[in-house]
DNA sequence: TCAGCATATGCCGGTGAATGACATATGGTG
DNA sequence: CACCATATGTCATTCACCGGCATATGCTGA
């Protein structure tokens, strides 16, 4: 990773294990409903960018329980996971705000 | 698939641009303003955005000078670019409170 | 009965934005 | 005169995401 800015997948991804741990397919089906059903985050996409959070420790194997002879892994946040996904909202929180400033301030008055 | 979300370097140059019209250099000192430092954009990244918005009709030039014998193209955001930037900072400004809503939820064990 | 869908996990080739390094040119400062 | 800020640009590489495919189970309905 070098350092590269989260994309909106992966955000939406640490966001939807914000509140309770989830399995892969679930991850899936917040991230649609978050969304507002505008991002549908494709399964290539999904386990890939699992893999990835759980190497660089920002997610870890919650639960891991065989369902229909079939083993399911249930993801949680990390500490450092949680400390991340804060940072990244405040960060584009941040950028989003000013974004809207800008806006508004020659959209309007400003006229200049 | 062009309906990509938009990242953070690009979404950083159209902000750079909201409030008034820049040339290349200064949109990447403005980008470094910003973002706080943090965003340090290359200029292959730089170049290579503004080309591209340029096709998507999110920016046009806005004016060519010449300065010290050089050709200096000064960018600003068309119609459609602001309209684009205000959904793309509407968009992630929700994320980013979905995110940290959740955060708090579980953080406190919803004792609200 | 078996076709089709939701559930569920996973691989792989291709695309494209961002990176990092390089190239070039001018004007000002130590 | 070396060096830096200013200023624009190219290009190979990297890597997250996309889209499609493979596989397997349980349920529902024609």
């Amino acid at each position: 990773m070098t350092d590269r800015a989260m994309q909106e997948p992966t955000l939406l991804l640490l966001t939807a294990l914000a509140d309770e741990p989830r399995h892969g397919y679930a991850i899936a089906r917040e991230v649609e409903s978050i969304s507002g059903g505008r991002v549908k985050m494709r399964t290539g996409t999904l386990y890939g960018a699992l893999e990835r959070l759980l190497q660089q420790g920002l997610i870890e194997v919650h639960k891991e329980e065989v369902v229909d002879s079939r083993l399911r892994r249930t993801y949680t946040l990390t500490a450092p996971g949680r400390t991340a996904l804060a940072a990244e909202a405040e960060r584009i929180a941040a950028t989003a705000r000013e974004a809207t400033r800008r806006l508004g301030a020659t959209g309007k008055a400003a006229t200049a």
